[in-house]
DNA sequence: TGCAACAATGTACGCGTGTACATTATGGGC
DNA sequence: GCCCATAATGTACACGCGTACATTGTTGCA
């Protein structure tokens, strides 16, 4: 008896309502004029035969697939859900696309396949596209512009594009970077060193830029000697702390700024393992308030991110943007005017999240650090 | 020019290369004898036209999605992608779904609907699904039922259902909660109090089981008074603190088994609050092994489970059984044959991982407590 | 009574692909 | 030169649904 629920389709429906198929569609998504009647006869059918519209067929004759397509960039030997960053983002994403009544297509890039985005929207697969984690290079780029210029609608998270008017939801980083380093000056910090990520990101330059903001203001001198670079893992952090721990010794650096919680947390360790104790040798602060930063021992400061919210805000936009009529990707057509839109558009299209300093132990330095027994 | 692109299908290659569409569908999908010279007249013409086949029309022709399908569970307030539970889980299917050509179909349930899962498969979205967090009540397990009953392939993790064929991939949590207590036992624990999870949970039962083996083993009475129940929440670890500071300094507890380690650094934190520090004046263990048991201090003991090898093992063994002749949805026509083939499957329907001690400073409890400074 | 307006439904086709079957070339053995 | 097996291609339709357009039924009003 379950065998056959399997294949009725909308023919079934019809015949055993005694309508059309038409009239069966019409009912089941609420469309024209029906008779209460016919309405009801035809729900009764299709709840008889346990009929369920096959989804497939309504997204090839809606020409629309349902689907937000999240794009995960490939990073080897990094399990990406697993990092708080993408996890954070994605619930926000998820959360807003359930909340839409669209589901979540998951596009792990390939290691191998370089291929242009545009592939993706011409499949049909997705409808929008959210880009997570994509780095600043010149294929990237061109690949995004190539988007854009076709109207696909595409969202980054969390990067933005110099001089391109990709619509962008970020966080005030230069802000975040300046507020960590302000926060070690102001707590006596004069040396301050800087492990920072990859250049690719755009989120590590803003840092960078926040970073020397807030040193000029406090007339402190940029040393290169006290810039170093990392790549976002514990590891990479870990990595550095023999020669932060001397250079602390020594009198050399007093205060750090890490990029990151998992680097930061990394060097936590590395240096209690030589012997220096951050919130009392030195300062630490790392960024992004993970939830591993209240873990460590002690604490750890952090500037605190909203990638929720980020999540929630490129989805929304672009589900929005999906509904409004106002999309049209006629522009093309008319050449150059499609140029006026689009820097018109730019001044809108970064869209930036404020951040907040989260002051915790890691960050204190003088002997009133307050640890037990 | 651009523009355009975004219209063209099989009849414009077709025209372009002058054959019929059907020996473009042919040389794209290299299916039947090709004359050379057409083969590349059409390849040609294709990538001319930069076409790209419609995934929708492909998904309805072909009556398969593609999709490997993931059901969340709704989780009021918690993030569940930031889960480390959950994240490794899903990179192990997000990687190997992509490794098979496979796009990963998140679907969130909702709050409010409590629809059976079978419509998921009838709206033909997904080909397969993978069940994360399922809990052990009568609609999930009858929603369950109904689903193999009618020849849908989807696989459980981490979570199995008693006296069911269900394909599940597991681990084995009744060795993890054994090989925790004992671990406290030799360590010379024993009043050891168990903080559990919801008992909804197949695994938290599991433990228990483990739990009570051990006591068992050793010849250790087990006592209702040191079993706790959380909710895998950091919150409902803290919250037990004091009552365990308290047991610990009057001499009524001296371990502490949590069955995973958000539960355990939340009572790691609270105990410390309270001047009781683990690896000193009492064990303490977690379960999991999530990233974080490394941030605390002490370090936290816990048992490693293979999340991520066990997300792999789901999504291969059902896109495995996807592309084998062998499955046969017709089974349910000869009734009891199929009842037994049932019970023949449930010997290798559950697929337990092992997993692993991992003993660090938490768990110590002599003087001989490593600490620093 | 006749006619217009509109409600209610049916008919027919498009969406873009896969593929069974029919048809036409091609070659080899006699 | 003929016939058959096979290669190569075209034709036609199915997949299941949305919807424009045609058709029929109904009502109100002159």
């Amino acid at each position: 008896m379950k065998a056959e629920e399997c294949i009725i389709s909308r023919r079934e429906v019809a015949k055993l309502a005694g309508v059309s198929e038409a009239t069966v569609s019409r009912v089941l998504n609420g469309v024209g004029p029906i008779r209460e009647e016919t309405k009801l006869k035809v729900l009764e059918a299709a709840r008889q035969l346990n009929y369920v519209p096959n989804v497939l067929a309504q997204q090839l004759a809606r020409r629309r697939s349902g689907n937000l397509g999240v794009i995960l960039p490939y990073v080897p030997k990094v399990k990406l859900f697993s990092t708080y960053y993408f996890a954070e983002i994605l619930s926000g994403i998820g959360e807003t696309a359930r909340r839409m009544g669209y589901d979540l297509l998951i596009i792990p890039l390939s290691p191998v396949e370089a291929r242009s985005y545009t592939n993706l929207f011409q499949t049909q697969k997705v409808d929008a596209c959210i880009m997570l984690g994509s780095q600043d290079s010149a294929e990237e780029r061109e690949a995004l512009r190539q988007l854009h210029e076709e109207g696909y609608p595409f969202c980054l998270v969390n990067q933005h594009f110099d001089d391109e008017p990709f619509k962008t939801i970020e966080a005030d980083h230069v802000k975040g970077g300046q507020l960590a380093a302000t926060h070690l000056i102001e707590r006596g910090c004069r040396r301050i060193a800087f492990l920072n990520g990859p250049n690719v990101y755009s989120n590590s330059r803003d840092r960078m830029k926040g970073y020397s903001l807030a040193l000029q203001e406090y007339g402190i001198e940029l040393d290169e000697q006290l810039l170093y670079l990392g790549n976002y893992s514990r590891k990479s952090g870990y990595q550095y702390a023999g020669q932060l721990a001397e250079a602390i010794r020594e009198g050399q650096v007093d205060g750090i700024v890490a990029a990151n919680d998992r680097m930061a947390i990394g060097l936590l360790q590395g240096l209690r393992e030589h012997g220096v104790k951050p919130g009392r040798d030195a300062a630490l602060i790392g960024y992004d308030d993970a939830e591993g930063a209240r873990f460590t021992e002690p604490q750890l400061s952090s500037v605190a991110v909203p990638f929720y919210e980020m999540g929630e805000q490129a989805a929304q936009w672009l589900l929005d943007s999906l509904h409004a009529p106002s999309f049209q990707p006629d522009a093309a057509d008319s050449g150059e005017p499609a140029e006026h839109q689009g820097a018109k558009d730019a001044a809108q299209s970064v869209v930036r999240l404020p951040v907040r300093l989260v002051p915790r132990a890691s960050s204190l330095r003088y002997p009133n650090w307050q640890g037990d027994s």
